[in-house]
DNA sequence: ACCTCGCTTTAACCTCGCTTTAACCCCTCA
DNA sequence: TGAGGGGTTAAAGCGAGGTTAAAGCGAGGT
């Protein structure tokens, strides 16, 4: 799987350099250029690391990072910083910073940072979500509106294909790839569980139905 | 409260240097000069932060650190490194080490760390809470309300693993890599100790369950 | 060096529920 | 009206998980 990370810098040459470094090594990475930007990215996406300078303008590094720990995200936060005196490191520790790196810095020490903290927590929960439908990939479970809908593994995964083409058809083949992979059953085993599947979406009385698309596969939109 | 840390270190000069210097700023600091002895230490005491040499006589660093890591013990390491390359540093970090830092360092430099990472700690538990059932990570004993439970060091991966994951589904092959790690038996033991499981939960009447999400793994989670 | 005890692994067997199959229905369109 | 695509249902099959007992193994004590 492949890591994404936010650079919140304001030296534009410098978050040039590292957006491209890391991109090259494979990396996604989003940059913001002041605290307030930052912290909107972050909210609004699901980085793995977090590189944050320390001074910034409109909002400090220090202040976004415990502003992020106070929303309880705890995704790892590196620190960049130009001063280098115990009192402010420290500080930095204290308000949830996971690591800090001194400027100026070698690339490389960066890139292995953020693999190393990319690593550190591996355990967040990704979700897929369609109207009032949730999909947690780590827990394995679906609620609608907070009634929670029991899926096996094949209805899981069948689910997990229409949430993320919703309002998209999506053709039988695609589905059966990605259930079976290339080990397909002959019969007609997924018009069973796709049957399946709806009677669990009505159980719950979602505003949700999974609509055929004849002579090609199925589409999960919103009723009406 | 103090901080106490335990530096393994082989060149005996430098250890000297480090253990006087963290003694003045009021840390405690035993010294072991090799990683056999380092590990005897470490089971023995209590510290907060484990200093590391990567090239130590009998047992290098990183077997040390996973050595440690294999015991369940999550107190944070530093290493120190006289090499610096990328590939060490990674392999340090897949060992489970949470900082390093690369010889000739500062000593201030050390300090800091180790304040660092002994805060980081302190956050921490020793101890894994789920409902009221209790596991003492040191003292390697469970309890529920109260009632002791009996526990063998398999057993005891196993619930600390799922307890840490609490209420979500752990893959088999994540359950498997926290007990056996990378040299798994290949028959059934994993279901034979999950049975062994349930029957102590049954046995103090926890309001707790080991539930099995079919085709993937199983969640500690509360009755009902 | 041997014995013993208890933890771990193996293996056999059973159960349960997920998946597949197949039969039958309905509807649409030629 | 009959052929084909899709929907529904129930039952068969089959593999994953549960249970149990016994063999294997190593640590600690004698």
């Amino acid at each position: 799987m492949s890591i994404s990370v936010l650079l919140v810098e304001d030296d534009i040459d410098l978050a040039a350099t590292v957006v491209d470094y890391l991109e090259i090594e494979g990396i996604r990475c989003d940059h913001a250029a002041n605290g307030i930007q930052g912290l909107s990215l972050i909210e609004a996406n699901d980085y793995q690391v977090i590189l944050l300078d320390l001074n910034l303008p409109k909002l400090d590094g220090l202040s976004v990072c415990q502003k992020v720990r106070e929303n309880s995200d705890d995704t790892p936060i590196l620190m960049l910083t130009a001063r280098d005196s115990l009192g402010d490191k420290v500080a930095g520790f204290d308000a949830g910073t996971d690591d800090y790196l001194v400027k100026p810095f070698e690339i490389e020490e960066l890139l292995i940072r953020v693999i190393a903290l990319s690593k550190r927590r591996s355990g967040q929960a990704s979700t897929l979500n369609v109207d009032e439908l949730t999909l947690a990939l780590k827990a394995r479970s679906a609620t609608y509106a907070g009634d929670s809908i029991k899926l096996t593994p094949i209805t899981f995964k069948l689910l997990e294909k229409l949430m993320r083409e919703a309002n998209k058809p999506v053709s039988r083949a695609a589905l059966m790839q990605a259930v079976w992979g290339d080990e397909q059953p002959d019969s007609n085993s997924l018009k069973v569980h796709i049957h399946h599947l709806r009677k669990q979406l009505e159980k719950v009385e979602a505003n949700l139905v999974i609509e055929t698309e004849t002579g090609f596969g199925f589409v999960l939109r919103a009723k009406q």
